[in-house]
RNA sequence: GGAGGGGUGCCCGAGUGGCUAAAGGGGACGGGCUGUAAACCCGUUGGCUAUGCCUACGUUGGUUCGAAUCCAACCCCCUCCA
């Protein structure tokens, strides 16, 4: 078994091309995650999203305490044989269900109180518990219980938050070691917060890292505020971070925010968006998104992208997705999912081999000319 | 032949005198989705020479200041009885 480590391979400007080895495995960066909250990557089998060339998926502290519940997993051997998955997996502290279930909690300095969106049933969550449960999953990447706040917000309320979120990130590093998750090789991330406030941005991710994490999260952004802000907040963040940990976006994005981010020096991705536009019929691909509600698609023989590696993309009609939509069949979601996800690996793929050769300024401006020219022309019988 | 029930916008369906171009679904058309309360959510959906007018609730006629709503006749559909 490996420990968790970090290595920078290359670099072209700010972007890095590195790899990072945890207890499940190694992962190349930069690195996309698909997001399986609930210990499944939505309508993907494990083995598929594997195959696409994923390195790690997540999962979720808040909704696996819910259901089947953190100790059941330990007891079932873990979330990694739980689900099948026996490479590396990152899970999230729940702070990201401090914003997203504003409605349903209570903070305080202790911790969060959930009332649980499935039955009202209370429960605390505290940094420390955040970090049990996540040992107790056996999460390779672990994330420290901050507050995530969606903007745009009062600078004092961000402020808040942020030292908040310090403090207890300094309460979650005890507990890492408490739990044995760094006996164990295993890496805790702590997260920057700070809004789109400079300042804020600033300290925050210089008070985290004296305290020595195996990685940095920066959180708190892609929650309302132009992308222009998110971008300025890392050209902001980076450089105030260790050059020899690894930095996570949290939460981002679209392909275009990846390929910017990766510009600005972050190494790890993580999104609901592929999986769930997938879900709804919106398919990335490599010229821009196509969405399989819209009428012009019916009777449309040609696959969505011939020269795809992933047969959602090259073997199947886009006459034949667009029917799946507008039924609302499972198979839709499964295919449109199955290739967007594949996309995205193959735009990582892309970044990776790109920084290695030098040329991530001139490859981005390729993506970005296809992306504009849009889809390929509409079909005419 | 008799008794009862019913015909509403693309479809289903609510509405039983004015607040009704007509609830709510569905369908259709389009948009959104960024550490997943999301296989979800949000618009639009009669026409026009548009702060108004026209057409429209089976058909025709009537009552009324005003009718999808009340009355009459007729045409269809359904159930039961002969």
């Amino acid at each position: 078994m490996s420990r968790f480590s970090f290595h920078c391979l290359a670099t072209d400007g700010a972007a890095r091309r590195g790899r990072l080895t945890t207890p499940h495995g190694e992962v190349a960066t930069p690195a996309f995650m698909p997001v399986g909250t609930q210990a499944t990557v939505k309508a993907m089998y494990a083995d598929q999203v594997r195959d696409l060339g994923s390195d790690v998926v997540l999962g979720n502290v808040y909704h696996l305490m819910l259901r089947p519940g953190a100790e059941r997993v330990a007891r079932l051997g873990g979330l990694h044989t739980f689900m099948q998955w026996p490479h590396t997996i990152l899970t999230d502290s729940g702070g990201f269900q401090v914003m997203s279930l504003a409605k349903l909690r209570r903070m305080s300095e202790q911790g969060v109180e959930f009332q649980s969106h499935l039955d009202g049933a209370r429960y605390m969550l505290s940094p420390e518990r955040s970090v049990e449960i996540q040992n107790l999953l056996g999460s390779d990447i672990q994330m420290q219980l901050d507050e995530c706040v969606a903007l745009p917000a009062d600078e004092p309320e961000v402020e808040r938050a942020m030292q908040l979120s310090l403090r207890w990130a300094e309460r979650s590093r005890a507990a890492f070691h408490d739990y044995g998750g760094f006996d164990a090789g295993r890496g805790l991330f702590g997260i920057v917060q700070g809004g789109d406030v400079a300042r804020l941005r600033v300290e925050s991710a210089r008070t985290l890292s004296a305290m020595d994490f195996e990685g940095y999260s920066i959180g708190g952004l892609a929650v309302g505020e132009p992308q222009a802000v998110m971008l300025e907040m890392l050209e902001i963040t980076n450089p105030e971070l260790p050059e020899t940990k690894p930095r996570y976006l949290m939460g981002v994005g679209t392909p275009d925010d990846i390929v910017e981010s990766v510009a600005r020096g972050v190494d790890m991705f993580d999104c609901v968006m592929p999986t769930r536009a997938g879900r709804h019929g919106l398919a990335f691909t490599r010229y821009g998104k196509v969405n399989f509600r819209n009428a012009r698609h019916a009777e449309d023989p040609r696959p969505l992208d011939a020269e795809s590696d992933c047969p959602a993309a090259r073997d199947y009609s886009r006459a034949y997705l667009h029917h799946l939509v507008r039924t609302k069949e499972t198979l839709g979601a499964m295919l449109i999912t199955w290739n967007n996800l594949a996309y995205y690996q193959s735009l990582m793929r892309t970044l990776r081999a790109a920084i290695e050769a030098g040329t991530y300024a001139d490859t981005v401006a390729g993506l970005k000319a296809d992306w504009a020219r849009g889809d390929i022309a509409p079909y005419q019988a």
